[in-house]
DNA sequence: TCGAATCTTGACGAAAAAGTATAGATTCGT
DNA sequence: ACGAATCTATACTTTTTCGTCAAGATTCGA
């Protein structure tokens, strides 16, 4: 479970353009902001911008844009543009190792821990978006204290799914 | 943010354990009831038995049993030792691209990002560790409630890192 | 109209992760 | 004592991810 490179570098490159308050921010500027290659940066904006985050403007003076205000971008679904979910669903029992000859889950009964990954999911992205990239741009803010605030909302809300596990035959 | 592959099976080989009682069981067993491959399932078990979790008896009628009871390992820190932290906080200004050529982090003025990231890695961690391996043997357990109803704690208790950015240069 | 500055795209190579193969060490049962 | 069943360790191959490179397309300014 770790923050891949794209969702900690596309972060940090929507900050810059953030930052940049409506202006259009050029990937040479970025690139050299957060010290990256400008090809790589290009690459990151092409995720972005296919995304519909960012608006592109090519030509001589050109840049990219974005396309909502910071305070409208939700950490969680940023996050989501730019990396895998926590748990893929629709490819969970077939891409892995593990599965029987005829491509069915071999797993404990009904693949249990897929809900155990759903809630996960649902509750660090749904947490995640109660932070925007504004709140980014303030500074000294108290994270906790921040996510706390907004959280007392009805994360948990909807009946999760069950877990049931079948045992172990030796 | 992905559940890496040995995060996953490592976690699923040792409910196949905790499902054993006490009873030691074999890496053929285990491999077999998880469709996984004996030595993909030994090297998972390495891991696991160099950070205690488990016991190892060599020998003819050896095999695997858990050291601790299914009610004492806290998912948090069991996927800790199977995988990395959501973020590596030794090598974080380091490894990563985008540094100065003296080695120093280029980032926005105090690396502002890893304060959103610690408070996430011990939010996940924390959460997931009010549910056990025990939790995930019960049948029909309702995720969401058990996680919700165990998480009255103070897991946002402690004073939380500041965030601050100092805004880009153009 | 020309050229410089910009974005766009796809192919490529390098690094990390995933999973396999193989040889070896230990113990038990007979 | 021997052999079968087990764990252990390391090296290897394959796959995925990361980041770079190079060629192309678009626009503006002089």
């Amino acid at each position: 479970m770790k923050i891949t490179s794209q969702e900690e570098y596309g972060l940090r490159c929507l900050l810059r353009l953030a930052c940049a308050e409506g202006q259009a921010a050029t990937l040479p500027e970025i690139a050299a902001a957060e010290g990256l290659s400008v090809p790589y940066v290009a690459k990151l904006f092409g995720v972005l911008r296919q995304a519909g985050l960012i608006d592109s403007i090519r030509g001589r003076s050109g840049g990219y844009r974005l396309v909502k205000p910071p305070e409208e971008i939700g950490l969680g679904s940023l996050l989501l543009v730019l990396g895998e979910p926590l748990f893929d669903e629709p490819t969970y029992c077939q891409k892995h190792a593990g599965n029987a000859e005829d491509g069915n889950c071999v797993r404990h009964g009904d693949c249990s821990l897929r809900a155990l990954w759903q809630t996960l999911e649902q509750w660090v992205r749904g947490s995640l978006d109660q932070i925007t990239l504004a709140d980014l741009l303030r500074k000294e803010t108290r994270i906790t204290e921040l996510v706390r605030s907004r959280l007392s909302q009805t994360i948990f809300a909807d009946s999760g799914p069950l877990i049931s596990l079948t045992p172990l035959t030796r």
